[in-house]
DNA sequence: GGCCTAATGTACGAATTGGTGAATTAGCTC
DNA sequence: GAGCTAATTCACCAATTCGTACATTAGGCC
């Protein structure tokens, strides 16, 4: 899955790694660091020394690979962005009704917002930047497209079915199924404080899944305005 | 609405105020400004000194009514939580059955965020700081309560009556009321940047509005697993 | 094996940033 | 108007934090 590092965490095997000079995994390295460090702190709580100090190298590494901070953050960014979009590709709904395959396209957002924490924080720090730096990416722009046009040929074949409303589309959806799995898991610590609720809680998150699944089709498959 | 301050926004009439001692109004005046760049850059990204800088204070009064940069984003994160609740305790849907009691409620909570990005953009910091402050704080505790007790009523009424399945409660609709109107408006940035839709934008506005009161209702009325 | 460059390490600096000590003044009380 | 305290000003500091100049070394190439 990643470059084999001189990494601590994971040299059970064999003897002693030593270090060699390999740019490929320094910069894995670093960026691996750099991520959690971002993702916990957000960009400007995120402090350089101390992900140089997490890394197998020197602070001057950062700078030698990426510039400054800034450039650090973006790098992060897009990588996190690239992977998630990888993943998605994998999402086969083939052979699914209109019903079913929205059902499971909700539930697998559902886990997948789960299963990336890190991703989740760094897209809200990144709207907190007001999209400063996403907006500029090329290698991002348009990410969404092929989740929106998985969503799309899906939603038309149901409303072609006739049993989809005709008044919604893909980035309708989108937004809506979202909302909820992102809200349930960036907005927990208030509302937890606020309401008493842990919204991750397993209990609540297999209530909360199948309360997705059920609203979105009930309200697809409920007449048009 | 405010008290009375020095205030070069909105000294349009009289003669020019002369500044005199105010506790009331250099606190009051602090707030304002921290407010807005706490919820500009986050907690991390504020600077005191920008803060200062915009306020009609020096830095040293900021210390000395609020300790520290903590202290004064407590304040700030109080000071706004319990402004908007006293804004949601006018929430008046007596005499609406419940359908249309939570399609307003729908309604209420989505104009109510467009209407404070501040707010929406400081629960979103805090959160970053995974509710380090919120859940400390005793005057915010259970500030949830009120909103809770009302959406019970009504679900309640509702499934007594027998329009509205059985299987979810309070907790479960604010969750998801909240979520796609906060995501709206917190995620927009990134949003925008991946599928090139500006979900402000006013004629989305309207239709997210109409939908989300749409799906609440279609959810709530369809029959419980 | 010598050479050359990419990669790495060391040490340091300038600016920012949160925070404070101590003097000063406005305005209330009597 | 003297006296007192809350409110305010001014000058200053220590630590952090991003960033860099420069020396060094590994290892591919011939």
């Amino acid at each position: 899955m990643a470059p084999r590092a001189t990494d601590t965490s994971d040299d059970s095997s064999g003897p002693t790694v030593k270090r060699r000079r390999n740019s490929d995994l320094t910069r894995h390295n670093i960026l691996e660091v750099a991520t959690e460090e971002f993702a916990d702190k957000g960009f400007a709580g995120a402090r350089i020394d101390e992900i140089a100090e997490r890394t197998h190298t020197t602070k001057r590494m950062l700078y030698y690979y990426f510039t400054d901070k800034e450039g650090l953050y973006k790098a992060v960014l897009e990588r996190s962005y690239l992977r998630i979009r990888e993943r998605e590709r994998d999402v086969d709904v083939e052979g699914l009704g209109p019903v079913e395959a929205i059902r499971a396209i909700a539930s697998l957002t559902f886990d997948h917002h789960e299963e990336n924490p890190d991703f989740i924080r760094l897209v809200s720090t990144e709207n907190i930047l007001r999209g400063e730096h996403i907006s500029r990416s090329e290698a991002l722009s348009n990410l969404g497209n092929p989740a929106a046009e998985l969503l799309s040929s899906i939603l038309e074949r149901g409303q072609a079915d006739g049993v989809f409303r005709t008044d919604v589309d893909a980035l309708d959806v989108h937004m809506t199924i979202s909302s909820f799995c992102v809200f349930r898991l960036s907005n927990r610590y208030t509302f937890e404080a606020l309401f008493g609720r842990d919204l991750t809680d397993p209990r609540h998150r297999e209530r909360l899944r199948a309360l997705l699944g059920d609203m979105i089709i009930a309200f697809l498959t409920s007449p048009s305005r």
